[in-house]
DNA sequence: GTTTTGGTTTTGGCAAGTCAAAATCGGGAT
DNA sequence: ATCCCGATTTTGACTTGCCAAAACCAAAAC
């Protein structure tokens, strides 16, 4: 019954939550992730509140109830599990599938779903390395550290990356460092604010800590 | 540009004019085929006259103009290619995927409906037996009899079902009728209205003409 | 030549989403 | 204690699609 907008507000909710450590979302966050009028935001928040999907204080911000949050880990399933379709099954780059899957995850049915999970043998992660959440909404959450905190000179593998931008995601690729990658820190400037990573073909790269805090890692 | 309710009207016509014979489709066939009140088919073909992409005479009815026959091909393109996907890379039944299309056609970008068909080796039919418009915009049209026209006690091959009810189609399906299969017309009764067909099977299936007239065959 | 009739068009309204701009709130600066 | 500023909320309006029901037309029936 959900209409696609509705859909969309709720997986903002979602990830805004994240980005502001699981407290209140303020408005203002919402409006500019969903690229709306603050104002528009606000009504639609209000009538989400209305219909129990997100609670709602005025003045204070959003987040979502057990209900909302159920409804939204099924979209981020869904938007997901087309992500790593696009990429394995019909060839599309990893770094161009979410917008794809944007309009995408509001047009495909449980059924075509649950092929797709089939076909794709029940996969846990997508192309970035996010978790598929489980058709019982279920999300698996790995602590990973990033680039900018694990240990120096310790191999490590790439499991995520953080930014759906498709020319920084690009820039990933090209560096190696795509997910699964096997790397190491070489060094940290606290002064020049940047990360050197080297890659398992021997390429160092240096990044600075807003990239490398983008990139997560975990034990090989 | 054109927003997914503007590219189901104009598929709509694009249909319906078929089955009219090329000429004006009245405004109750548009409003019945979009299961939309007639006040609402006049308003948004008075819509569609206004950009350009039918030609509307007042009380007469509709067609589509060269504009809008263009784009109404690009639609019927995708929703066949999607269908034929589902069946082939997904494995849903070939009798559920009209309605599972339905949404789809308008979600898959360009990029992605190309690469589909490449997955898909550039077919020409989807599961049903229609024709898939070329990526120009060309429909091919072969000139097929019906089980209600070809002659009697020769092989044809069933070619195309035109018709796109679930219940109809698992009959056809169970009746071994499907796109493909080798049948014989044994003889037909004006006045009981029927045809008996003799699937390769050899069980005989008796089609009352209105269901036979929507079963399309070849020369063997 | 009226009348009937069936399809078509108009009219008035509603719901979803959205924006612009004015009104409002609340917490820090004065 | 007051003012100000940035973030919110309100308000008024617009656009798309849709419906119901009244008005309308044209062609056939009487």
């Amino acid at each position: 019954m959900a209409t696609s907008t509705v859909e969309d507000y709720l997986k903002t909710v979602f990830s805004q939550q994240q980005r502001h450590g699981g407290g209140l979302v303020p408005m203002g966050a919402v409006a500019a992730a969903m690229r709306v009028a603050p104002g528009t935001a606000t009504a639609m928040i209000k009538a989400l509140a209305e219909s129990g999907l997100v609670e709602y204080e005025p003045r204070e911000g959003v987040k979502l109830s057990a209900k909302g949050e159920k409804l939204a880990l099924h979209v981020v399933r869904r938007h997901r599990l087309v992500e790593l379709f696009l990429v394995e099954v019909l060839g599309l780059d990893w770094s161009e599938v979410d917008e794809e899957a944007e309009e995408l995850e509001h047009a495909i049915s449980e059924k075509v779903l649950a092929r797709m999970d089939a076909v794709l043998k029940y996969p846990r992660t997508d192309p970035h390395g996010d978790p598929i959440p489980s058709s019982q909404g279920k999300l698996a959450k790995r602590r990973l550290e990033s680039l900018t905190e694990c240990e120096l000179n310790r191999p490590v593998r790439i499991a995520r990356v953080i930014d759906q931008n498709p020319q920084f995601l690009q820039f990933v690729d090209r560096s190696n460092l795509r997910p699964g990658a096997e790397v190491v820190v070489k060094s940290r400037d606290e002064l020049a604010d940047s990360v050197a990573v080297k890659s398992s073909h021997g390429a160092v790269v240096t990044l600075g800590s807003a990239s490398a805090s983008k990139i997560l890692v975990e034990a090989v």
